[in-house]
DNA sequence: TTCCAGGATGCGA
DNA sequence: TCGCATCATGGA
């Protein structure tokens, strides 16, 4: 089937790297093509896009999606001069500069997060696609691509075949928490209108996802960019470029990473994440 | 074989 | 409230 190729042209006064974007380890059904593009499914679409320059080339999403998704229209420069505090964070936003904070559908971040709990980037990818094969939606009869299950799939208790996706101790966390908000319609909005603190406690309450999770989908599916959430690798760097912080547990780091970076800390965080120094043998892209 | 990974849970003190 | 052990899985 012909799909429409189609153009957008970004302002020159506000960067966006798609590179930088899609390969910061925040999402997790993007993968890089030998020939510079990039090849993701988000929802039920298979989207392909490439960046030259101001131009980016796409197919499989109009221009507005592909705005929202990428946040486009955030004035990225305010963003990151708001957290350039010294010169770790300096660093990490002169070698990551054009990053952007993608807007992920909330069901899909929250389970994605859900199963991403103690693993590595590369075993998440592959939980995810075993989850899609096994409860999405074909797409491409001949590409064989998977869209990201849909909540009616987990209102029965019929997941026999979640075995197969080889959760781990997971599996029983994704089985409650997906039925619980598979048959909640209202629980994205009712997110939407409490507070920080109150979004992260009511997100808290659902099986597997911890204080850690609750921040990445408030960072990447709810637009709250305050949220600083705190990793084994976040905590590590934390550690070193900010002395005061050894010896400390997450929450005081993820508190101090608040108060520190202000309102756009979620951003901070995702340039320190990104500019860590990853072992060859953990690298993934 | 051993270590580690975008942690969360449950239990005992 | 805090510290700690435990929990599957897969890659290097």
């Amino acid at each position: 089937m012909w799909v429409r190729m189609r153009t957008l042209t970004l302002r020159p006064d506000q960067p966006f790297d798609l590179h930088q974007t899609l390969s910061c380890g925040q999402v997790f059904r993007w993968q890089k093509e030998d020939n510079g593009w990039w090849q993701g499914i988000v929802g039920a679409q298979v989207i392909r896009i490439h960046q030259d320059g101001n131009t980016l080339t796409f197919r499989g999403a109009s221009p507005k999606v592909i705005r929202d998704y990428f946040a486009l229209d955030m004035n990225l420069p305010e963003i990151l001069a708001s957290i350039d505090r010294d010169t770790a964070i300096h660093a990490a936003i002169e070698s990551n500069r054009g990053l952007r904070i993608i807007q992920q559908p909330p069901w899909e971040c929250t389970l994605s997060y859900l199963i991403a709990t103690f693993s590595n980037i590369p075993t998440i990818q592959r939980r995810i696609e075993a989850l899609s094969r096994e409860f999405g939606k074909k797409i491409s009869e001949e590409e064989k691509y998977y869209g990201f299950p849909d909540p009616k799939a987990f209102r029965s208790r019929c997941l026999d075949s979640l075995e197969n996706c080889r959760l781990g101790y997971r599996r029983s966390y994704l089985e409650d928490t997906a039925c619980r908000l598979a048959s909640d319609t209202g629980w994205e909005d009712r997110i939407r209108a409490l507070s920080y603190e109150e979004s992260r406690k009511e997100l808290m309450t659902l099986r597997g996802i911890g204080p850690k999770a609750a921040d990445c989908i408030l960072l990447f599916a709810f637009q709250r960019y305050e949220a600083f959430p705190v990793d084994v690798w976040i905590h590590r760097i934390m550690e070193e470029r900010y002395p005061d912080l050894r010896g400390k547990g997450n929450e005081a780091i993820r508190r101090f990473g608040q108060e520190y970076f202000g309102k756009y800390a979620g951003y901070a965080q995702e340039y320190l994440f990104a500019a860590r120094q990853v072992p060859m043998s953990q690298a993934s892209w």
